[in-house]
DNA sequence: TTCATATTTGGCAATATGGCAAAATATCCA
DNA sequence: TGGATATTTTGCCATATTGCCAAATATGAA
């Protein structure tokens, strides 16, 4: 007979749907970008579109997606819609993400010398 | 004349892509579920799919993506393969999800509380 | 009101993702 | 070797994402 882990209830599948939309909404390389660069200061959508090198409409498609996950916020300014930060310590992560990456392309490079070695 | 602002680097369009690509790994339910699994220890297959509730081919590529981005590692042992964390620093960014949800919560009740007020 | 500027929306094509089922692989044990 | 168990890979389909263009909307100024 099996014996069966317990399982997720339908509560924690919520919250961990919840976390996923919102991780999902900074896992895009202009968002990334928008997100430190918003740390910096409000933007409005010209001013992000220069930098990115797209399509206005498709940058500001990227902010409705952070705005909808709660992350950013706007306000008018005349003809100018400012975008801001709503959640600074998103930031904190971003070390991590270094660390990541950078382990990755040490174990990359004991790959290659353990190649090379061998020959 | 319009005066643009700098653009991003090819270095720097790399650098993101690459952030966004491990972000993109955890943005799932199911993976991020996983990743807490891990931390409480090594798991193979078969313990998470009974737990997600999943088939296991699809659990099974939970955990190829998971691995291709570098944030878990694998070892047989006879005929189980076990999966483990390997940047736990991962789970620090946790608690500013929940901050993010909780503030989007906040904001929904004033938005309630608003329109109630109104009437 | 009319024009110019700033921004969002809708539509469409290309591509990526997620999940199941069946087939393939790997290991252990008899 | 052959069978049992554990896991991954492949094929297929439905759905979601991305990005551009064109059209719509909002604001300010003449």
């Amino acid at each position: 007979m099996k014996i069966l882990k317990s399982q997720l209830t339908a509560t924690q599948k919520m919250q961990y749907e919840a976390r996923a939309k919102i991780i999902k909404a900074i896992a895009h390389p202009s968002r990334l970008f928008i997100i430190e660069e918003l740390e910096k200061g409000e933007r409005c959508v010209n001013d992000l579109t220069d930098m990115i090198g797209a399509d206005v409409s498709t940058v500001s498609k990227h902010l409705s997606v952070l705005k909808n996950a709660g992350l950013i916020g706007d306000k008018r300014s005349g003809n100018n819609i400012f975008y801001y930060l709503r959640t600074p310590c998103i930031l904190g992560f971003f070390g991590c993400l270094e660390d990541v990456i950078e382990s990755n392309a040490r174990q990359q490079g004991e790959i290659l010398l353990a190649c090379k070695t061998k020959r």
